[in-house]
RNA sequence: GGAGAGGUGGCUGAGUGGUCGAAAGCGAACGACUCGAAAUCGUUUAAUAGGUAACUAUUCGUGGGUUCGAAUCCCACCCUCUCCGCCA
């Protein structure tokens, strides 16, 4: 969320820092709403300020006389009603006038940084390295391939019991998504990280808080019957973690690990990768997240990048590093680095990791403070996948495929697998 | 699901209509003592909004209401805990 001061004294410039990411954000209606619930705030607050005066003279006058009935009494009394009922009439208008910022304020995005590369979509993102030799060759299997004539996992039987865009793993698929947990995991906490297991439904408030609500209610999943979601990714849990704290700053970074399920709707996606492991309504994923120093938050982002690139050159999974563009930015994300996986089947990188900046956006939806310079100051948080399973296994299932059909496991990943190869079982 | 108890500052916890933004303790900060530290003693210490500041206002789970005046009374809702029931 952004800073309504910040709206209302300088509505140009945040109406172009904002307007970075393609298209033009309209911030006049908003800054004239908050420019009028100023003036009735201080209209407000000078007549509460003379009503809490005229109160106490009453409470004075009366332990005084003893009489609750002196005509003098009764007048100040009525005075006192007087203001009463004007205060209460600006603060139905305060309250209607309150709402209607929320609603607007709650849809604006994050602004994005100023060395994120300016463009409007994908195509202007910036290709900043790339890692490892990719994969290309004659009578390459895709993923789902593989996974079909090795039997690790199962699609059309999941419709039976679900729908389409949902997966059952079986046997060494499903072990070898365990295998991947347990891996990363493992790296990220002795590299520091505390691990957390949080719920995997969680409420709109801890939605609204990072940044999913109330503008993405589409892309979630609802339990009708309860204020309850099911989570899009850890990021949400793990934000509401400490949400409406105060963090002694002695404290920071608080670094956390998470893996989670994650649900999404994937509204609007329809025919696209429709098969295999990459676009999926439930998918497992390990998450990292950093609350920091505000001025500490560029180099962590490096830090967290680096964290879950090394998931990849530990499974010797080609990728490449990518700025994103200013119009291709996520909803809460003043900067974001994207990390692509090489997948040989279709001859192109894919997101497996995305590693954000939110600066202080989420901290204020979700008020989690420190004392900075004697004064609380919302953090800094930052998230990035660390990484998404589903298609880890993808890459390695194409990336490791053999001319006799079996996938070779990355050596990191051999004691957690159990075997050097993926063979029909 | 049924019955009961409760939600107060960074934390614990007192406060049932009038100088209560709130006792006390813990924690924290600063100072004294010390070569240094611990212990001890002293001082300070809630947040938010507006204002350069003095200051003003709001906030005792949330939202309404009664009243000149509400942490305190009324209504609704949310949440937590205990017991019972059900259950992986």
């Amino acid at each position: 969320m952004l800073d309504q001061k910040l709206i209302r004294e300088n509505p140009t410039s945040v109406g172009e820092s904002l307007s970075l990411r393609g298209k033009v954000f309209n911030i006049s209606h908003i800054h004239e709403l908050t420019v009028k619930k100023k003036d009735i705030d201080i209209e407000i607050t000078s007549l509460q300020s003379k009503s809490k005066k005229l109160s106490k003279l009453i409470g004075q006058e009366i332990s005084k006389s003893k009489n609750n009935d002196s005509p003098e009494l009764i007048s100040l009394k009525k005075k006192g009603n007087e203001y009463r009922i004007k205060i209460s009439e600006l603060e139905e208008k305060q309250r209607i006038l309150d709402k209607e910022v929320d609603d607007e304020i709650y849809n604006l995005p994050n602004f994005p940084s100023k060395d994120a590369p300016i463009g409007k979509d994908e195509s202007d993102n910036l290709q900043i390295k790339t890692w490892g030799d990719p994969l290309i060759k004659e009578n390459i299997k895709s993923h789902w391939e593989i996974g079909e004539s090795l039997n690790i996992f199962d699609s059309v039987k999941s419709t039976k019991i679900s729908k389409s865009r949902f997966i059952t793993l079986t046997g060494n698929g499903a072990r070898l998504e365990r295998a991947l947990i347990n891996f990363m995991l493992d790296i990220h906490t002795k590299n520091g990280y505390l691990e957390l297991m949080p719920p995997a439904l969680v409420n709109s408030e801890s939605l609204t808080g990072s940044g999913q609500l109330p503008k993405f209610s589409n892309e979630s999943f609802k339990c009708s019957n309860d204020d309850l979601w099911l989570s899009p990714t850890a990021e949400v849990p793990l934000t509401a973690f400490h949400r409406n704290e105060l963090i002694d700053s002695k404290q920071l970074p608080i670094k956390y690990v998470a893996y989670s399920p994650c649900f999404r709707r994937e509204a609007g996606s329809y025919g696209r990768d429709t098969k295999g492991l990459i676009r999926l309504h439930q998918f497992n994923k390990v998450e990292l997240y950093w609350f920091c120093h505000p001025s500490k938050s560029l180099e962590a982002h490096k830090k967290i990048t680096s964290d879950a690139e090394s998931i990849l050159k530990k499974l010797n999974l080609p990728y490449r590093l990518v700025d994103i563009c200013t119009g291709d930015l996520g909803f809460s994300s003043s900067r974001t680095f994207d990390l692509e996986v090489w997948l040989p089947s279709s001859k192109c990188y894919r997101e497996i990791s995305s590693c954000s900046n939110c600066l202080d956006f989420q901290a204020r939806r979700s008020s989690i403070r420190s004392k900075i310079d004697k004064k609380n100051t919302y953090i800094h948080t930052l998230n990035g996948s660390g990484l998404a399973i589903g298609r880890t296994m993808a890459a390695i299932l194409e990336n490791g495929q053999q001319k006799d059909g079996s996938v070779k496991i990355p050596d990191a990943l051999v004691p957690y697998f159990g075997s050097n190869f993926l063979k029909t079982a």
